[in-house]
DNA sequence: CGGGGCCTTGATGCTGTTCAAATAGAGTGG
DNA sequence: CCACTCTATTTGAACAGCATCAAGGCCCCG
């Protein structure tokens, strides 16, 4: 029998659209959230655990003050509202009208308990590397880098040579820890650059996919 | 009898300086390591799981280009190591002389899984937590926010009204996002503001504690 | 007492922010 | 389908915070 450990590790490493549902079927709920609507807030209890059907979610944290950071965007198949604590440090928002799986931990634990245990460590997993890499980015990257890292990012999940951005700029500015106007300005710069195309405001391609890798770092 | 999650949540809840040792006796190897000296490198195999015994540790990150990015600080009783690949993305280095109990996760696998499963997995979300705290300090506050808010943190861990920094001013800098010189003018100032007190370069007291909660928001 | 590394301080410059305005898109109702 | 409106985004100009460059001082240790 596996350990926890190992299956957990091998489970992250199957990027993954499968969903909970074909693990522990029947056990979670679906649910839907309009465009903005609050998943779950700040200093709620942290007792569920979702995962994205159908739709885009931010998990954003709000300082007293207004500023906010965003801490991570996900996307069908990702699960998330994993934290250490009883209650949340971050919230969690639909970018886009959202399908989402929910799953309450404590109804699981004598059911399906083996189960619940890897895809929870497997999402923590995953957070973990994914914050640890913001964290480089933040810390250490320039406004063009930060924007580069984060285009790139986007289309290696899509895994085309472009994409749709599911958040506003808004979003990507409290994400990369910079304003709305750098943001913007970057990305006129890169497109400027023929490095990418704007087909809208929403929807890229990478041109020269090379040269963006080159300024992600 | 209790599931992963319940168990490492109450493990997570005691900060401990309980040690690996008292968990799984003989299981481990105590090394020593002296001031500077690389624990683990970067994109080396993450097999071994650490626990601080004594001194103290950084873990960091190099990009090609030199910048530097520390990941965190590690004190007794701190487990360091646990990372979601197979690599290690950070390295780790003994910020003093240091002892270090070192543990095989394979080895340990089918000896004592559960005792394991619960300290890697408790470590994980006390690294989760701490990352995610990392990244709204490095996205959305400014130099003297930073500052006050890693003062705060290593006053909160010691539990007195002052400590020893273990690390150098540069080591402070790549932690906070910041330059070595304006990580001093901002000790200047809280210096200066009768916030803090220096005795030496690296012993400090709280003077103003409420004052000093208040900078870090 | 002298050397060397670490830290602080000062002057200047650049990156990204702030404030302000123009433009483009999306949605709405006629 | 088009005109209108509202919001999101882009663009521009001035400013601020932090970085960079350059000395100077302190402390540890021989």
């Amino acid at each position: 029998m596996l350990t926890a450990i190992q299956s957990a590790s091998a489970f992250f490493h199957q990027p993954s659209a499968r969903l909970v549902s074909d693990l522990v079927s029947g056990m979670g709920v679906s649910m839907s959230f309009a465009r903005d609507e609050e998943i779950y807030g700040q200093d709620e209890d942290a007792d569920l655990v979702y995962q994205v059907v159908k739709g885009a979610v931010r998990t954003s944290r709000l300082m007293c003050d207004g500023r906010r950071q965003i801490g991570d965007f996900y996307y069908p198949g990702d699960v998330f509202g994993i934290e250490p604590d009883e209650e949340h440090l971050f919230s969690a928002e639909a970018l886009c009208d959202c399908v989402i799986l929910v799953l309450k931990r404590s109804s699981l634990r004598d059911t399906a308990a083996g189960e619940l245990d890897r895809l929870v460590y497997a999402a923590a997993r995953r957070e973990l590397k994914r914050a640890h890499e913001h964290v480089l980015l933040l810390g250490r990257k320039s406004a063009r880098e930060k924007v580069a890292t984060f285009l790139l990012n986007i289309v290696d999940r899509v895994s085309g040579g472009g994409a749709r951005l599911s958040m506003s700029r808004q979003d990507i500015a409290d994400y990369l820890g910079l304003t709305i106007e750098t943001v913007s300005r970057m990305l006129t710069q890169l497109q400027a650059s023929r490095i990418i195309e704007f087909v809208g405001l929403r929807d890229f391609k990478v041109v020269n996919p090379s040269a963006l890798a080159r300024l992600a770092e």
